[in-house]
DNA sequence: TGGATACAGCCTGTATACAATCGGGCTTTG
DNA sequence: CAAAGCCCGATTGTATACAGGCTGTATCCA
């Protein structure tokens, strides 16, 4: 399940940290059960930890519990993950403009390079991974440039919640990609308005593509 | 410290709810320690449940807790506090949007009736905590009629978090009553940009009350 | 054969015991 | 008298024991 235990001060705070990172890269997949034993003999910690690290992810969001049943990664249903996507219509544009011009050369270019590697002609199934992989070091990279920890923070979750949604955005593959480079061009640019205005799009696009409509700009 | 406990399934729940509820509404003032044994005292329970309640209140954001000292209501400095209310300026201006003509004709009546009530030539200590406790009643009404709980959830953590702050903005006492009726006005004639643009110069002249500037519209 | 019920095992929720850490006050010493 | 070091009490962090609920299975009855 993981490998080397990462340095902390306290147990529970390790095991928080664990566990957020393997919910928020998918290696704990939306809806997976979180049992107490299995969780410390995989983290090698006793229960109280894992149980304090359980009930601090639940109040982030990332765990939803139902009581005397267990534990699991939060699962969000159609509704919600229409919500969901309606606050992050109005962060993530914010938080581009913001971050437009405040991007490290390197990243942007280490992203670009990323994109330039896909095959857009006949995306295999490791390509839309990629993209995906991407599309979350873009997105994490304007939320530091943004130089605000808790938007920051607040969006990763908010992006996290959306994850079991996002297999139905594959039909937006050439989009998504035509969108990231614009994108990368405008924060290279620093035009912070197109930043904003891309990606609010490239957000509502996925959004819409779900069956349903959403509120207007 | 407090009465009477209310029913929950389970323990854990039932301290968190109750010490959100204290935190939110001011009767546990941001900064406040959280003793482990006295909470355990005031609020009849132990401390399996009284810890777990304060890690998800942690990873609501509402607790602070330094390793070995000790838990804290979360307090703000003005770098964070500027940040929090550059996010309210992107999510509360939509939530009045979306609640425009949405709120029940009852409430707003409840909240004119406050609002006339108040003495706006010579506001007395009892109008400060009675006006500031009717913007929290309103914000909360557009939260919840907004009708995206997540949302309302994460707004009311957000002004909780301001809640330090909020002694700063005693010198616009006038302007916010002006400010409550028009938006009460604008929401109740479902007037959304109208009530959009009223609660962004509201946040915003909350955060500009404060010794520093703001990000543009 | 279908369904209801009782039972068993596992899992979560809670309480408590034990260990580690921190801060404050006292003593000691230059 | 001031500063440094040490010790003690208190509080937090962790481990474990105990209790209660839920699920799934097997059995019994109609």
């Amino acid at each position: 399940m993981q490998g080397l235990k990462v340095a902390s001060d306290t147990e529970t705070e390790r095991v928080f940290e664990t566990l957020k990172a393997m919910i928020l890269d998918t290696r704990l997949p939306t809806g997976t059960p979180l049992n107490h034993s299995q969780l410390c003999r995989d983290l090698q910690s006793s229960r109280t930890p894992v149980r304090e690290a359980i009930r601090k992810l639940e109040g982030v969001g990332l765990v939803t519990t139902v009581p005397h049943r267990g534990s699991y990664v939060a699962q969000v249903d159609l509704r919600e993950f229409l919500q969901i996507v309606e606050i992050r219509l109005q962060l993530e544009p914010f938080a581009a403009r913001q971050a437009a011009g405040r991007i490290p050369d390197g990243t942007l270019d280490a992203l670009e390079e990323r994109l330039h590697a896909l095959n857009r002609a006949a995306p295999t199934e490791e390509d839309f991974a990629a993209l995906h992989q991407i599309d979350g070091d873009l997105h994490h990279a304007i939320g530091v440039a943004a130089g605000n920890r808790r938007l920051d923070e607040l969006m990763e979750t908010l992006r996290s919640l959306c994850q079991g949604f996002s297999h139905d955005s594959r039909l937006r593959f050439d989009v998504m990609v035509d969108e990231h480079f614009a994108l990368l061009r405008a924060l290279r640019d620093g035009e912070a308005d197109e930043a904003s205005t891309i990606m609010y799009k490239h957000v509502r696009g996925f959004g819409e593509a779900l069956p349903r409509l959403m509120g207007s700009p």
